[in-house]
DNA sequence: TAAATAGTGTCTATAAGACACTATATG
DNA sequence: CATATAGTGTCTTATAGACACTATTTA
């Protein structure tokens, strides 16, 4: 065992979601010191008797502050040192997670309420964020960005089946810039990276689009960018 | 302060260099229980009063076992749980570190002798090694091999001043294929990634060989790939 | 048949791979 | 001048971006 005094070890979770403008994050409201009754990012200090590992201690976060059971998780990267939480020399290891717009509205409590416990903030418009939680944001969403350039990270989300016009506009609204059509179809079908569920179209008043899934239901890389 | 139980909080750095072959990472024998005399990875505990981070618990394992000042540092991923330590469930902040061969030799005590403190391994033979760590060094070569497609890190691998033939070398040695040379010359020239030294040159019985170093000291990534 | 969105064909620009060529040093 | 490595020119191939075109539905 360590004859010295140890880190304060939690996990904090960037949960994103898109809105309108596009990405989304979720924060709680604080129910203990430090900062109680400021927005943070939902955490937890990691309980060695219940987590298996830090990836248990996230999604037990998840479930306890925004009723969520499996959203897309990943790692993103471990925050640490003396002065970033007053409590003392502390350490946390960051995940982020995607979850439809849908998942979220059926969450009681949630929307931009005073003083619900949990409310979704456009990335663009942050609040002031204690602890390192700013810095923490930043980090997840540019991770996001980068790696929705090559993978199927934007399609979790989306919500089991979409049309490729739907897909385009996730990707366009993630990372911000406009991409054409053609090329963007061109490059999702050669990649395999969706399956068309037979059948299935969605409509409205003009042509009816083909509706797709994920072939993968977990995260694939593909070789160029968009 | 937590009130229940806390994790043991370690940092271990893969440190990785080349040998001839390939690759190769740098184990320590272990001094403490548990896996005394074993080969392991360079590690410890983290340390408040002396560490302002975590990165600065690497540094200061990989001064401590390898004599190395500041080698290219960087945080690679957190492995956590309560079945990787024999002593308790453990959390372990991984880092990765590539240094040129030749600072390697300069370590007392280095090379494959027996009972030596330290001994430099090729990644694609490697012995069992305790806890988790031969997930750790998979996951670093991993992540080097595939930032290597599309930044300068092999670059951090040589010394100051290389000739492009030698860098070209480094680039397949890590990556593990053949490159054109022609390509190659023109992706690394048009990205502006080294600089040439006025008046150096390297030569044998044969023409001279420009001599360059990097643009920046720092890791530059570019956009496609090699 | 107008309107709207789905989906395709094709030209161009860029960059990587293949590979042969020229350049310049030593012995 | 033979040899060895440095360094370049250029053809081919793959793919992203631009953009116009065709297809199919409802009202």
């Amino acid at each position: 065992m360590a004859e010295f005094s140890t880190p304060i070890a939690t996990v904090d979770v960037v949960l994103l979601t898109l809105m309108s403008g596009g990405l989304a994050v979720v924060l709680a409201v604080r129910e203990r010191p430090p900062f109680a009754e400021r927005l943070a990012l939902p955490g937890g200090y990691i309980h060695v008797d219940r987590d298996d590992d830090t990836a248990a201690t996230a999604r037990r976060v998840l479930a306890a502050k925004a009723g969520l059971d499996a959203p897309h998780l990943e790692q993103l990267y471990t925050f640490s040192g003396g002065v970033r939480d007053p409590r003392g020399w502390s350490l946390s290891v960051a995940y982020y997670a995607l979850v439809p717009a849908g998942r979220l509205d059926r969450v009681p409590g949630l929307e931009a309420v005073p003083a619900a416990p949990v409310v979704v903030v456009p990335v663009d418009a942050l609040p002031q964020l204690p602890f390192d939680h700013g810095a923490i944001v930043k980090a997840a969403v540019d991770r996001v960005r980068s790696k929705s350039a090559y993978s199927s990270l934007p399609a979790f989300l989306l919500d089991g089946a979409f049309t490729l016009a739907e897909l385009q506009d996730v990707y366009e609204r993630v990372i911000g810039t406009r991409l054409d059509k053609a090329s963007f179809r061109r490059k999702i079908e050669d990649q395999s990276l969706i399956t068309p569920i037979p059948g299935a179209r969605r409509g409205g008043a003009h042509r009816p689009a083909q509706l797709y899934r994920l072939s993968s239901p977990t995260l694939t890389s593909f070789s160029r960018a968009l």
